[in-house]
DNA sequence: ACCTGAACACCGTTCAAGT
DNA sequence: ACCTGAACACCGTTCAAGT
């Protein structure tokens, strides 16, 4: 990466910027041909920087990824940790929600170690057990809920975001949220 | 449908049986070749009978649609409104997770008119309706709860179930349909 | 009236040749 | 060391010809 030739760097910062415009636009599953092309390059240059789509999609999502993993330290030290909880819930919504897809790539890396985003998950599911911890030591939430079920529920709210109105959306996360608080009367379902 | 000849009749049906199996074990993305090569048919008598996938899946999922919807009125019948509205969410959200995508497909024609699928989703909200207002008028569950993020909540439920296990998916349905209750204690969120 | 399957289109991926 | 783009592969879809 440091070494690299100064037209190659160009290069794959292009590509970059580009993917990361054709992600937004059309959704992950994007033209790669189309990415290549705004970029200037031939396709070959786009498999030569990155041989997989979710390698790609993990190059631009690496830097977005830590400011989200350090925020969840950030909320824990100003909010309650049941406060502090739901913040970083909603803003990870907001994040997975910005390309159609991204949702689905991440749960299905979740489990796979050979995905190049099985990282990212891995890292987001890190800063959510130190919410959850927190949260279930404040008695805020079920005992049985863990971070895996955090990861899994943010994803499910970005991706019914990706068809639902943003009204809609923030309604559901929020029952979505409330359903992992302790609740004071023990459900009869 | 009546006055189809023979033949054409007994490709039909093999075409949906095999689609069935097709779908069931790749998931709707699964090959049309594939499916038109096991029912012993050309591609194209795929084509003339279901001009689209999306088609092809509607004819799949009409008897089954119908069941469910009836169910919803059972439930009514026998259960508190509270416990009829989350046995159905239970079994609906069972159902949709039979096809890897199937839940992805449906909630993207909610609001599609042109798709053949959005009668099934029509049909659907319109027994979840009833339930919503059974439970909403015994107060089990938040004013503000539609019938349409009921809708959403299973389709999201159905989705996580394509990647979790079993139990997980149980939990986390769980959590869905506790936060769609009225709960004792505002919430702080 | 229905079926066949070659032909076309589209897109992802590879790799030999070039700079 | 990196880039190019033709070539290949794969799959969905159409339609002229056949029964």
């Amino acid at each position: 990466m440091r070494k690299m030739r100064a037209d190659a760097r160009r290069n794959y910062e292009r590509l970059l910027t580009e993917a990361e415009s054709a992600f937004r636009t059309y959704g992950t599953d994007a033209s790669l041909e189309d990415i290549a092309r705004r970029a200037g390059v031939a396709i070959g240059t786009l498999y030569a920087h990155f041989p997989t789509r979710q390698a790609l999609l993990e190059s631009l999502l690496r830097e977005r990824n830590d400011v989200v993993v350090a925020k969840a330290d950030e909320l824990l030290g100003e909010l309650p940790a049941d406060e502090a909880l739901a913040a970083w819930a909603r803003s990870v919504t907001a994040h997975t929600a910005a390309f159609r897809g991204l949702a689905t790539s991440l749960m299905s890396s979740f489990d796979d170690e050979s995905s190049p985003l099985y990282g990212a998950c891995q890292a987001m599911t890190a800063a959510g057990e130190r919410l959850v911890a927190g949260a279930r030591e404040a008695g805020a939430i079920r005992p049985d809920a863990s971070a895996s079920d955090l990861f899994a529920l943010i994803a499910a709210a970005a991706w019914v975001r990706e068809t639902v109105s943003d009204e809609q959306a923030e309604r559901l996360l929020t029952f979505m949220l409330d359903g992992l608080r302790r609740t004071a009367t023990s459900p009869a379902w």
